[in-house]
DNA sequence: AAACAATGACTCATCCAATGTCCAAATCAC
DNA sequence: GTGATTTGGACATTGGATGAGTCATTGTTT
C-alpha cells in the first residue's frame, strides 16, 4: 500500500527537468532576478519556482513554460519566434496524417 | 468565490504547450501507437495523454516529457543524447555566477 | 565584523488535476 | 455498405500539487 515512488519516471526524462530547470535558474541569475520577483511575475508562488528550478517532475507544465518563456529560456525549438508558424505548419501535415492508429495484430517489435 | 479562470498564461506559453502537443500526436501516428498503447508505456491514463496532446498547461511537466521521450519528440534541445553532458556543463557554468540575487533598488525596466 | 537579504527546505490545509469509466462519433478494415 | 476499433469528451472520486508560512543557511553589502 505504500504506492511506489509516485511514477516511474526514464532517466532521460529526469535529465530534461533537470536541464531545464537549470537553464531557468541561469536564466533568472542573469536577469537579476531574484526568486520572489520572478515567481510573482509569473503569478506562481515562490516555493513552486524552485521545484520547477530544482527539475521537480510533478509540477504542471504551464507553470514550468511560463517561467520559462519570461525568463526567455527557449523551450524545445530554437526558435521561438517561429512556433507561431510552427503551430500552422503541423496542423496542415497533421492534415494529410491517419486519424485512427490501426492496432498491429501481433509481435510489437519495439523499433526503439 | 469563483476562483479565477486558473490562470494567466501568456500566448508564447500556450503556444508551445499546443506545438508540444502536436509534436506527440504526429510521432505517435508515426509509430502507429494508439492512445491507449501510448499512455500505458507511459504509464499514465488515456485522458491524460490526450490533454497533454491538446496541450493543456494543466499537465504534468513529468507525465509530458515522459510521452514526449518514449515518442523520440526531442524536448526542448535537439540533442537528446547530450543532454546529460548539458547538464554538467551547467552545473559548471552555475558555479561561476552569483548565488543570490541582489534586489534591484528600483526601476526595473523590463527589458523584453 | 555585523546586518541584511536571498535562498533552500520543510510542514500543512486546500483544491485542482489524474484516474477510471462511460458513451457517442469518427475512422479504418473488411 | 457493415463491423470493429480508435478517439474525444463527459463525469465523479481521490490522490497529489499548489500556496502560504516558517526556519536555518548561505551570500551580499556596509
Amino acid at each position: 500500500m505504500v504506492k511506489p515512488v509516485s511514477r516511474p519516471y526514464s532517466q532521460h526524462s529526469l535529465n530534461a527537468l533537470k536541464l531545464l530547470g537549470q537553464l531557468v535558474r541561469e536564466a533568472r541569475i542573469n536577469k537579476a532576478l531574484t526568486t520572489m520577483d520572478l515567481s510573482a511575475r509569473a503569478g506562481i508562488s515562490r516555493a513552486l519556482l524552485q521545484r520547477i528550478e530544482r527539475g521537480d517532475p510533478g509540477c504542471s507544465i504551464g507553470a514550468a513554460f511560463e517561467v520559462a518563456a519570461i525568463c526567455g529560456v527557449p523551450l524545445f525549438e530554437q526558435e521561438q519566434r517561429q512556433l507561431a508558424s510552427h503551430l500552422a505548419l503541423h496542423r496542415e501535415k497533421m492534415a494529410l496524417l491517419p486519424k485512427a492508429v490501426r492496432a498491429r495484430v501481433k509481435g510489437v517489435k519495439d523499433d526503439f
